[in-house]
DNA sequence: AGTGCGGCCTGTCCGC
DNA sequence: TGCGGACAGGCCGCAC
């Protein structure tokens, strides 16, 4: 499940392969994604040169001459990049292949990733014109944050997870944060103190920032590899930690639902 | 306009 | 041991 700082690391993996360099075209073998791939998008990207890859939120973004691929991993999308084309495995969905011979090898399993093609500004896609901030920009800051959420009575985690809000906090990222800001998942968003929130932004920033630095040093190479950054071993305090003992306080994490997704606290900790 | 939920998909895990 | 079913999860798109 790829969160923000995997999809950096990924960004990051594959730039140097891709920049400055020539697509001859795209291979698609499975066009079934989140949305299909479309029919017409190897006349687009034919010859195209790629001008830079960028992120927005979970989402990457290969510019080119002509216009834009957007392309986003879903929940089990990896990509990898091979010197040359060697036979696809199940769930390798399609490849890029580059003038020079490199190709780069999407795959994903459970399908909910993407890829599209615009040739508008890609933030103004429609994927990308209602997202909030970057979470480690200067945009995002505790008077921001703040104010954003004064409209929302709903739980504090529901809408720090709300891509309007802020973009890139997934569900394992909400439970830490949370947890490291001492705020109780379940709290309505408008009714945190102002001191609470920049405890929360700065939880948001340092998990992510430091989750990113990890798959920097955990990822040597992204070539031949599977691709696949892999969980960080970063220390997950309640995630995946129900009914285990709170690393503060030893009491024993509780686990709720909270809009069907998994929900891990510590009651004594978070208020 | 904010909120809640269905749906997309398949590998993994659990219980019988 | 085999099998069915629940679960996981990002996030759009729709209903309220």
């Amino acid at each position: 499940m790829p969160e923000l700082p995997e999809v950096e690391t990924t960004r990051r993996g594959i730039e140097p392969f891709l920049l400055h360099q020539t697509i001859q075209c795209i291979q698609v073998r499975e066009s079934r994604l989140r949305w299909p791939i479309p029919k017409d998008i190897n006349n687009k990207v034919k010859n195209t040169q790629v001008t830079a890859v960028t992120r927005r939120g979970k989402y990457l973004l290969l510019g080119t001459t002509k216009g834009h691929l957007i392309a986003h991993l879903g929940m089990s999308g990896s990509y990898r990049v091979l010197e040359k084309a060697i036979p696809p495995e199940k769930h390798d969905h399609f490849d890029l292949i580059l003038s020079n011979g490199t190709v780069l090898r999407y795959r994903d399993p459970r399908k909910f990733g993407a890829l599209l093609w615009t040739e508008e500004q890609p933030e103004s896609h429609k994927l990308l014109n209602h997202l909030g901030p970057e979470p480690l920009s200067d945009d995002f800051d505790t008077n921001y944050l703040y104010q954003a959420l004064q409209k929302r009575k709903a739980p504090i985690k529901v809408s720090i997870m709300d891509s309007k809000v802020v973009v890139g906090v997934g569900n394992i990222y909400a439970n830490e944060a949370l947890f490291s800001a001492g705020i109780h998942p379940k709290r309505a968003a408008n009714r945190i103190s102002k001191p609470r929130i920049e405890a929360l932004v700065a939880a948001i920033r340092a998990i992510l920032a430091s989750a990113i630095a990890q798959g920097g040093t955990t990822l040597r190479d992204f070539s031949g590899s599977d691709g696949n950054p892999g969980y960080f071993k970063q220390t997950l305090h309640v995630y995946g930690r129900a009914d285990l003992p709170c690393t503060q306080c030893s009491s024993p994490l509780k686990e709720i639902r909270m809009g069907n997704r998994s929900t891990v606290y510590c009651s004594e900790c978070q208020r």
